[in-house]
DNA sequence: TATCTTGCATAGACCGGTCTACGTTCGCGA
DNA sequence: TCGCGAACGTAGACCGGTCTATGCAAGATA
């Protein structure tokens, strides 16, 4: 068994002398700069091969770039954040800049720390996914490095942002259920942990739905569960708004994976969906499409989402200082988890079964 | 409207200036070294409070560590490696590292350049989640630095590693199957790209398949569909393997993703689970548990080997250099998907619906 | 021919930390 | 009183890149 002797890395001095010229030289080389003959651009690239060279990221980043976009979610594991972040990495692919993504967590105290983590790393940009932390902090970010945050309606022109349009999603979502027959709507949103903020994305959707209830004279109906927008916090919500005096016959969870907590606990009490209880998510998730699950939901293509907050990243760390904002319209996706309350015209929508796989890029429909 | 002027950071010079000490003084505080008193480090401290610096990763990286572990996986919406990093963040959230994550994607060609990409950032240690490829490329990786393999076989005095035993996995699956009294028993396999690697996890899992069936006689049963273990490659395996002349009575998914598209294929095809056809996968995914999926299938407890490769990884920064390799006792979890064939002898299990969400650490059953 | 531009190449400062080598002070035993 | 080691503190090299300033040669211009 030999001993590991942790071999030292090639440099780029030891590029520069293999090649008889000046580290400089390489330097431009690599950077693709001005002032480099045809001779030596040949000369430095054939020792960069035949020494397998490869830049070390930290010595560049002290001087120059780091090449590397940094992404900021709560959990890598949130389907519609994993489907955005597929769409950045597609289009950072085509450049010199990779990803990195980083946990968050669900605290604005744990978020903060991850932040300082991508800011200590000297990241070139930072992709926010739906942070909890205050306009002020995310300002304060933005004012050192390039960022970019998506799914909050706060723009700011510190930097740049993408959001899905929550308010034509949940009044579309709304105006089916109400179309449908419902009038005893519940809603399950996402509880903030200190003080809502007003421009949070979950707020809006409740929001929505309260004026959408109001405004059809449902105001007596309102009935939200302020959970989480979790499987759990859907499970939680969904129990709570069943234990309720008056059953509600239609449930709007605030995102798909809250929608399928939703579910569960609608079958263990015994209730038919959407047979007794009709249900809707939002973000249209994988999951979402699928036949045992086949939830009516909001569209917001996630991966379209991230590639255009990449291309929008690069263009920032290219020098562009103007911030740019932009608002997705997002369409409805009806199945078979919506109906008329108590079965009466039971409008059989042709079942869809579109599957969003990361192996099938287009999605597609059959039958 | 400011000019965005992006400020300087503060460094140790400021911090060192500020206090009236010298850098090194202020370097030895901050990374707790020796030979330091204990007025020094009070007022070393409160000048960084004061400050409110942070060190670079960058400049550390470049002499001593970067604190970062850097985490390799196909793709981050895989919901078993998402279990996986929860663990790994849990456990480094106790210490001054940070965990990064980076795409892979499905080909070893994608996934050797993110390999070079973590290398390239200094990290102070890699997890790599399944990877593809050669033992060769991940001893090579191992020798620069402190590696960790979790889901492959293959043992290397270079790296230490973690597995779940696939092996006794896919035993008890089978003969969950065959004591239901199935005998044509499919299966659904990864189709590594050039040549299966013996080593690799899915390769271990269909050649189990294979055995048991020829231990069992059926040896003339044995199908076997090499797709992926996508929920894509799921639906095209099944959908392969019900075209063929005899329908298999069971099939068992060689991942719950890939279970998930066997399920959505059989609805299609109008054939009902168990009653038509049992379907098992592997993983128990938090997915599995839902009562609308409610998926027998193979539990790891995938936070609970993250966690220990976090420890791992740290031993072997610490120092550690003989390698340590962990092997994973699997459980079945049986659900409503299996059940003897033709309905006959229906063992009804009571339905055990596991929650296993982000918000709830402690799983827990209902009924 | 003298001067100016342009293209190419290099030396060396620099980024912000860590770490080694060394200096100073203090306490204590001989 | 001297010698010595331990405790504390600092100067400055160093990590591996980038970037500025500068030198030099060849061709263009006056």
């Amino acid at each position: 068994m030999v001993a590991p002797a942790r071999r030292r890395r090639v440099t780029i001095s030891d590029v520069a002398k293999h090649a008889g010229v000046s580290k400089a030289a390489v330097s431009k080389v690599i950077r693709n700069d001005y002032g480099v003959s045809e001779a030596m651009r040949e000369r430095v690239k054939r020792a960069i091969d035949e020494l397998g060279y490869r830049p070390q990221a930290a010595a560049r980043a002290l001087r120059g770039r780091a090449f590397t976009i940094g992404v900021l979610m709560r959990h890598i594991g949130i389907p519609f954040y994993a489907e955005i972040v597929t769409g950045l990495v597609e289009q950072l692919t085509e450049s010199d800049y990779q990803a990195i993504m980083i946990h968050g967590g669900t605290h604005d105290k744990t978020e903060k720390r991850a932040l300082d983590a991508l800011t200590d790393r000297q990241v070139d940009g930072i992709l926010m996914i739906a942070p909890l932390v205050g306009r002020t902090q995310l300002e304060q970010v933005a004012r050192e490095i390039p960022t970019l945050v998506l799914g909050r309606h706060d723009r700011s022109p510190a930097y740049d942002s993408i959001v899905d349009d929550d308010r034509i999603g949940s009044e579309l979502v709304m105006e089916h259920l109400i179309a449908l027959g419902h009038r005893r709507i519940a809603h399950i949103t996402f509880q903030q942990e200190h003080g809502r903020l007003a421009d949070q994305m979950p707020h809006i959707r409740a929001e929505t739905y309260e004026r959408v209830m109001r405004d059809h004279g449902f105001a007596d109906e309102v009935a939200v569960a302020a959970t989480s927008y979790s499987e759990e916090g859907g499970y939680r919500g969904a129990r709570e708004l069943l234990s309720r005096s008056s059953r509600p016959t239609a449930i709007f969870a605030g995102s798909d994976e809250a929608a399928l907590g939703v579910l569960a606990a609608l079958h263990e009490a015994g209730l038919s969906v959407p047979g007794d209880v009709s249900v809707a998510g939002y973000d249209n998730t994988r999951l979402a499409a699928h036949p045992h699950i086949a939830l009516t939901t909001v569209n917001q293509d996630g991966v379209v989402m991230g590639r255009t907050a990449g291309r929008l990243l690069l263009e920032r760390i290219e020098g562009r200082t103007s911030a740019v904002h932009f608002s997705v319209i997002p369409s409805l996706v009806v199945r078979r988890s919506t109906a008329s309350p108590r079965g009466t015209e039971d409008c059989a929508a042709p079942h869809i079964y579109a599957r969003k796989g990361h192996d099938a890029p287009t999605q597609s429909d059959h039958q």
